[in-house]
RNA sequence: GCCGAAUUAGUUCAAUGGUAGAACAAAGCCCUCGUAACGCUUAGAUGUAAGUUCGAUUCUUAUAUUCGGCACCA
C-alpha cells in the first residue's frame, strides 16, 4: 500500500486537500475551529472544534460536495508571510491557531499561511497552486479525536481523507482497502474456524476452536524446539499472584488500573497476572547462582490477563487473556550484549521462517520529562539505553528510537508489525531490565566470591501467540503453510464405490505425519474441490480408476488449477520437502 | 474509557408499526459423477431488558457485543 506521507506530491496533494476539507467545513459550520490538518500515511485528516456539533454520516456527502464545488471554482492557493507578533495578532479570536503560534520558536521569523478564496489557514506548507488541481479525493472516516492527543483535553471531530492525481489511482488505493479488510485475521478466522467469540465468556476472551488450536500447538512446538535449543529451560506458572507480589515488582504502582481487581481469598489477595516476570523472578530466585551458571534463560508459554480498554480489544490482535512466547534470560553486565544480540538473531530467524518482511525495529526508549511513568534512576537509564543502542550499531540493525515507548523499569526493542486494518503493533519484545532483579533482591556468586546483580533480558519472540496467530492469517491471507495447515491433506475419490478404499489405505500411510481427510460424501467432484479450496486446505489429492490401476497419486495444490501425477513415494518426498521448508 | 455507527437463521445479506425473504451451509431425497457450487424437499433468525402502542424486529431508553477512529498498550 502507498505511503501517501512519503511521497512529495501526494503529499503536498494531501495537505492542500485536507485544507480544502475545512474550507468546505467553515462554509456549512462557520462556527467551526481549525487544529491541525496533516499528511499521515493514509491520506490526510483535519482535527476540527464544531462547538457541541458532531460529524455524522449524513454530513460527509454534503461536505464532499461542498469541496468539490469550491475546487471548481478553482480558486489560487496564496502563500504569505508574517512575523509571530503579526501572527498572533491575525489569528487573536483563534485559541487554537494562537497555541500553534505560542509554541512557535521566536528565532523562526516567518510564519507562513495560505489563502485559498475565502479560506485563510496558518500553515508551513508547500500546497499546490490551486485548488483546482483537487479533483480526486475521498472522505474516507470520521471520528472524536482528543486535542493533542491527551484524553484529559476536549474531543475534537476528526476527519480522514486521501486525494489522487487521478481517478483511477484513488479507486485503485479504494480497492486496496477493500482488499485489506478481505484478509483481515477476524474475518479469515472466522472463515476458517480458527477462533469464535462468545457473550458469555466475555469481550476480548477469544476461544480457539479445533483449527486455531492446531495452528497454536504447531507454533508453540516450533518455538519450544528454538528455543530449548538455544539452552531455554521452560516452566509453568500460576496465572495469579498475590498483590504484594506486583508491589514488589512495581507494576501495581505502575499498572493497576490495567488489571482485573483483585479477590481476596482468604487472608490472601489475588489478581490475575497481566505478566509473568515477577514469578520468574521467583523461580530464579529459589537457588543460588554462581557466575559460571549465567545466563540462565527460564521460558514460559504464559497465559496472562489484562483490563484492556473495552475500545481496544480487536480480534486475536488485542485481547484480555492472551499467551506468552515469554522467557526471561538472567544475566551478568558482561553478557548483555552477547545475550541480546542472540535475541535479535533468534527473531530474525523465526521471521525468515515465516516469510516475514514487513516490519520495523523499534529502540523504546523513556522520556526523561515523564518523571511519573518510569523508575527514577538516571545512571540506570543512561547505562542501559546506550547499550542497547550500541548492540543495535554493532549488529548493523536498521531501527529507529522512539521516545516514551520504553516500559517503566527499562528500555526495549520492539518490533513492529502494520495488521490488516487499523494501526501498527508490536509482535516481537526485547526489553532490557536493571530494575527487577534488584526489586526482588536477586543475586549470582562473581568469580571473586561477592554477592552480584544479574540484569534480566525480557523477551518474546511471537508476542503472543495470539496476535502472531492474527498477523500469520493477514500475512497468508489464511493460505497457511503446509506445516500449519490445520488440514494438510484432503482426498477425494473420483467414485466412492470403486475407489474410496484406495483413499483410506493412503490416508492410513499419511496420516502418522500429516493431518489429512477423506471426503467421502456423495457429492460432485467439481464440488469437493471447491471446498477443498474454500476451505484453504494446501494439498487436495484425487483418486479416480487411473491412479487405482497405477499405484499413483494425483495432487492438486492450493491456488493451483494444474494436476501432478506422482507415484505415492514421490508424493512423500514432495510433502517432507514441503514441510522442511516450511513452505 | 471517549466520539460515532451497527446488531435479523450457522454464515452473508433483504424487508416491514400488523404472517420476517433469499443465497450458501445443515438434514432428507435424487444423482454415482475426473478437477471451483446438479436438482428437489425440510428445518432454522429479529442480542438482552424495559417503555410507547390495540400490536414493536421496526419508534424511545438502558444494557451487552461488534465495527471505524481517539486515548491506552508492562
Amino acid at each position: 500500500m502507498i505511503n501517501i506521507k512519503e511521497d512529495e506530491h501526494l503529499s503536498k496533494l494531501n495537505h492542500s486537500c485536507a485544507h480544502l476539507l475545512a474550507q468546505a467545513v467553515k462554509h456549512l459550520y462557520p462556527e467551526a475551529k481549525f487544529w491541525v490538518g496533516p499528511v499521515i500515511e493514509e491520506g490526510f485528516y483535519y482535527d476540527i472544534d464544531l462547538g457541541d456539533k458532531v460529524i455524522t454520516e449524513e454530513d460527509i456527502p454534503l461536505i464532499e460536495k461542498e469541496m468539490k464545488k469550491i475546487a471548481k471554482d478553482g480558486k489560487r492557493i496564496i502563500r504569505r508571510e508574517l512575523s509571530k507578533s503579526e501572527a498572533l495578532e491575525m489569528f487573536k479570536d483563534d485559541p487554537y491557531k494562537l497555541d500553534l503560534i505560542e509554541r512557535m520558536d521566536e528565532k523562526e521569523t516567518v510564519i507562513s499561511y495560505y489563502t485559498q478564496g475565502d479560506f485563510t489557514d496558518l500553515c508551513r506548507g508547500p500546497h499546490v497552486e490551486s485548488v483546482k488541481e483537487l479533483k480526486h479525493f475521498k472522505l474516507l472516516k470520521f471520528s472524536g479525536a482528543y486535542w493533542k492527543g491527551d484524553a484529559k483535553n476536549k474531543m475534537l471531530q476528526r476527519i480522514y481523507g486521501v486525494c489522487f492525481d487521478t481517478e483511477e489511482a484513488l479507486n485503485n488505493y479504494l480497492q486496496e482497502i477493500e482488499d485489506a479488510k478481505a484478509r483481515d485475521h477476524r474475518k479469515i478466522g472466522k472463515d476458517l474456524d480458527i477462533f469464535m467469540a462468545h457473550d458469555l465468556v466475555g469481550k476480548g476472551m477469544p476461544l480457539w476452536l479445533p483449527n486455531g488450536a492446531i495452528v497454536r500447538k504447531e507454533l508453540e512446538n516450533y518455538i519450544y524446539k528454538k528455543e530449548q535449543a538455544l539452552g531455554y529451560q521452560h516452566v509453568y506458572t500460576p496465572c495469579v499472584g498475590t498483590v504484594d507480589l506486583y508491589k514488589t515488582s512495581g507494576h501495581w504502582d505502575h499498572y493497576k488500573e490495567n488489571m482485573f481487581p483483585s479477590m481476596k481469598v482468604d487472608e490472601e489477595e489475588f489478581v490475575l497476572r497481566p505478566m509473568n516476570c515477577p514469578h520468574h523472578m521467583l523461580v530464579y530466585g529459589n537457588d543460588i547462582h554462581s557466575y559460571r551458571d549465567l545466563p540462565i534463560r527460564i521460558g514460559e508459554f504464559a497465559t496472562d490477563f489484562r483490563y484492556e480498554a473495552s475500545g481496544a480489544v480487536k480480534g486475536l490482535e488485542r485481547v484480555r487473556c492472551m499467551c506468552q512466547n515469554d522467557a526471561h534470560l538472567f544475566v551478568r553486565p558482561d553478557q548483555i550484549g552477547e545475550e541480546f544480540q542472540k535475541v535479535v538473531e533468534l527473531i530474525l530467524d523465526v521471521y525468515h521462517d515465516f516469510g516475514i518482511k514487513n516490519y520495523k525495529f523499534r529502540l523504546s526508549l523513556r522520556d526523561k520529562e515523564d518523571k511519573e511513568k518510569y523508575f527514577d534512576d538516571d545512571k540506570m537509564w543512561d547505562e542501559a539505553e546506550s547499550k542497547l543502542r550500541q548492540v543495535l550499531n554493532d549488529l548493523g540493525i536498521d531501527y529507529y528510537e522512539a521516545i516514551g515507548e520504553a516500559a517503566f523499569y527499562g528500555p526495549k526493542l520492539d518490533v513492529e508489525v502494520k495488521p490488516a486494518v487499523g494501526p501498527e503493533v508490536t509482535l516481537s519484545t526485547c526489553q532490557l531490565d536493571f530494575l527487577l532483579p534488584r526489586r526482588f533482591d536477586l543475586s549470582y556468586i562473581d568469580k571473586d566470591g561477592s554477592k552480584q546483580i544479574p540484569v534480566v533480558l525480557h523477551r518474546a519472540i511471537f508476542g503472543t501467540f495470539d496476535r502472531f496467530t492474527a498477523f500469520l492469517l493477514e500475512e497468508t491471507k489464511g493460505n497457511l503453510p503446509l506445516w500449519l495447515a490445520p488440514t494438510q491433506i484432503n482426498i477425494i475419490p473420483v467414485n466412492n464405490e470403486y475407489h474410496l478404499d484406495y483413499c483410506n489405505s493412503l490416508k492410513h500411510l499419511l496420516e502418522a505425519h500429516y493431518r489429512v481427510t477423506v471426503d467421502a460424501r456423495e457429492e460432485k467432484l467439481s464440488y469437493k474441490m471447491r471446498e477443498s479450496s474454500v476451505r484453504k486446505i494446501p494439498v487436495t489429492v484425487i483418486i479416480g480408476q487411473k491412479e487405482v490401476d497405477e499405484n499413483t497419486v494425483s495432487y492438486r495444490l492450493l491456488g493451483s488449477n494444474e494436476t501432478t501425477t506422482v507415484s505415492k513415494e514421490e508424493f512423500f518426498q514432495y510433502l517432507e520437502d514441503r514441510i522442511q521448508s516450511k513452505n
